[in-house]
DNA sequence: GTCTAGATTGTAACCGTTTTCAGATAGTGC
DNA sequence: GCACTATCTGAAAACGGTTACAATCTAGAC
């Protein structure tokens, strides 16, 4: 049997009321509306929860008013500048209008990304904030059935029925290309991170290669490499495609991270930057305008970008109408890492 | 008032339940304890929870039993390499046995980080993992009275009666800067994170200052700069530092993005590391040893502490007595930013 | 002074689990 | 075959809040 004490309840909302002789419901109100109550009843009660240091029981909240105040998000890791932005961002946004964030990592994994999500639900999530529109098929139904809110992150896509927020990353990288064409490139290779579960690198892929095909480039399947995600694995796959007989004069990156990988062996190497060949990045990371040469890349508003998926989830849940596909624009940044190619090659 | 259909139930463990033909109880049993049932209510049961996608309600569970298989960590920012490595690290073990991580961040500010921690309480966690013993005074009254386990993690201070799990960043930045003593530096100079609040930061200035005291080096004022996080800052104060009239031959770092500041404005000046100016840095995160020069720096186990945190906590809830200090063993990475000072500042 | 609308407060059912306790069932030694 | 354990199972009371509804109170309007 469970003890209980019937006299006097230590603990808990019925502790404050008793101590400030009121019902509970009188200080549940003080506490969710406030304005629902008299000024009197109000300090009384909020001296009560003073001095017992009252906390409010969030599981029993959650439990009672079916509402969590509370969002989850899912990233492959949160071990990425990319990703660590953007969660802090919408960590910020999210307490400021007093939601809290349940945050979990799927390592690339649709899988893992399902039983996540099924994690999060079972936690209570008011909605869940997705990276990307490649998810495993069970996660759809799970959303559906379970009728969770969402937002896809990090891409643009107006024609899905689902609700996104990103830049479009095809069209930018299309952008980063057609810088170096613009520049007189007519050799162009591309370092991608790797396309399988990854519609944001497969969409920049896609933008490359457009790019390259309207002008009528030719890409050399040895000059299309995909890489993991580390800086090492940017270095090997640049050293390789560095030391082809027959090698590019510029490299469009999938994303800063192999950029650097890809200028750190070209230095090694003794290739200069830009003379010898022009860099391009993809994501603007702090890091690109430090570098020595700078790097060229596409700036992406990474922090307004999740704080746009919260606002989305939050009135959409406060039952506003929003807008369900919101572009966020990109921004080509030129620096020192690009120049035309050297004449010998052009 | 609540509709309620008497009749069927829509949903929770008493559909699973009546659909099984059992009970709620050998339900909860089942999920839980999946040994107390007989192997073939298990099955019936497994089958029913299959059949109508039933998700556990975990705050209901909370409720009920009063854990809530979750801990709550409280870090100053996310947006930083060392943090975002624990934190991952933490989260993946934590999952690997069945917990989850609510992660929320302070940005420096004790206020926050107890209002933080309250947050956590609330949300019903069943321990905390903070940063440091540099603490608000309300926090530990707060973690007191509520009885929550915590552990203060990336220090290492056996003397304190609070359970701690990290470097002895004084011994570490002390072995810093015996290494350019050792390597004949006399003029040293002291780049440091922000002390204040920052108990590991204000450790490793010790750790520098005993260094140099120990082998009676003078260290003037305007050789020891503190900065803020950015890389900005970093290159600002080391900028400041090498244009004295009177600099130092060697620079220790209080991390290693400081250290990157003051490597990239030392090649903007004209510097030539190491031969004109050592530097040291602490931390070792990636980039180190891929720069040019690569960073002689203090390697801390980040990944491996936290995840030690982790550990501590879910031990000493499961009963467990364990280790109350835990010290992580940190090493000396030698590269090529140090070297002997020029013979004619020596 | 009575009546009514509106504002405030209280009562108690309910949210979806876990868990105690007791009852039922099966297995064992004699 | 019987009493006696050891195992399973089920009924129902919590867990700590929210909230529908009822009850009370207040202030004007007449």
């Amino acid at each position: 049997m469970r003890l209980t004490n019937t006299k006097s309840v230590k603990q808990g909302i019925r502790a404050v009321a008793a101590r400030a002789g009121v019902s509970t419901a009188s200080v549940s109100r003080a506490l969710n509306n406030p304005d629902a109550v008299s000024p009197s009843l109000r300090a009384r009660i909020e001296q009560a929860i003073e001095a017992l240091g009252y906390i409010p029981h969030a599981p029993a909240r959650i439990l009672s008013s079916r509402r969590s105040r509370t969002l989850g998000a899912i990233v492959p890791t949160i071990d990425n500048t990319m990703f660590a932005r953007g969660i802090a961002s919408l960590q910020q946004y999210l307490s400021s209008v007093g939601y809290m964030l349940f945050l979990t990592t799927s390592g690339y994994d649709l899988d893992v990304e399902l039983q996540q999500a099924r994690n999060l639900i079972s936690r209570g999530v008011d909605g869940l904030v997705l990276r990307g529109d490649c998810h495993h098929d069970g996660l759809r139904k799970l959303l559906a059935d379970n009728a969770v809110p969402f937002i896809n992150v990090g891409i643009y896509q107006p024609d899905r029925p689902y609700p996104c927020v990103g830049t479009n990353n095809e069209a930018a990288a299309h952008r980063a290309a057609a810088h170096v064409i613009e520049l007189g490139h007519r050799r162009i290779g591309i370092v991608s991170a790797l396309q399988r579960n990854n519609d944001r690198a497969s969409a920049r892929v896609a933008g490359f290669r457009r790019a390259l095909a309207e002008r009528g480039l030719e890409l050399p399947p040895q000059w299309h490499v995909e890489v993991p995600y580390t800086l090492d694995d940017a270095r090997e796959a640049a050293r390789h495609l560095l030391n082809l007989k027959d090698r590019p004069t510029a490299v469009v990156c999938g994303n800063d991270v192999i950029a650097y990988g890809v200028l750190l062996e070209a230095e090694r190497d003794g290739f200069s930057v830009p003379r010898d060949l022009s860099v391009v990045g993809f994501d603007d990371l702090d890091w690109s305008r430090h570098l020595r040469p700078s790097l060229t890349t596409i700036h992406v508003p990474t922090g307004e970008t999740w704080q746009r998926a919260g606002e989305y989830l939050v009135r959409s849940l406060a039952g506003e109408q929003t807008i369900m596909h919101r572009e966020i624009d990109f921004s080509l940044v030129v620096r020192e890492s690009t120049a035309p190619p050297p004449k010998s090659l052009k």
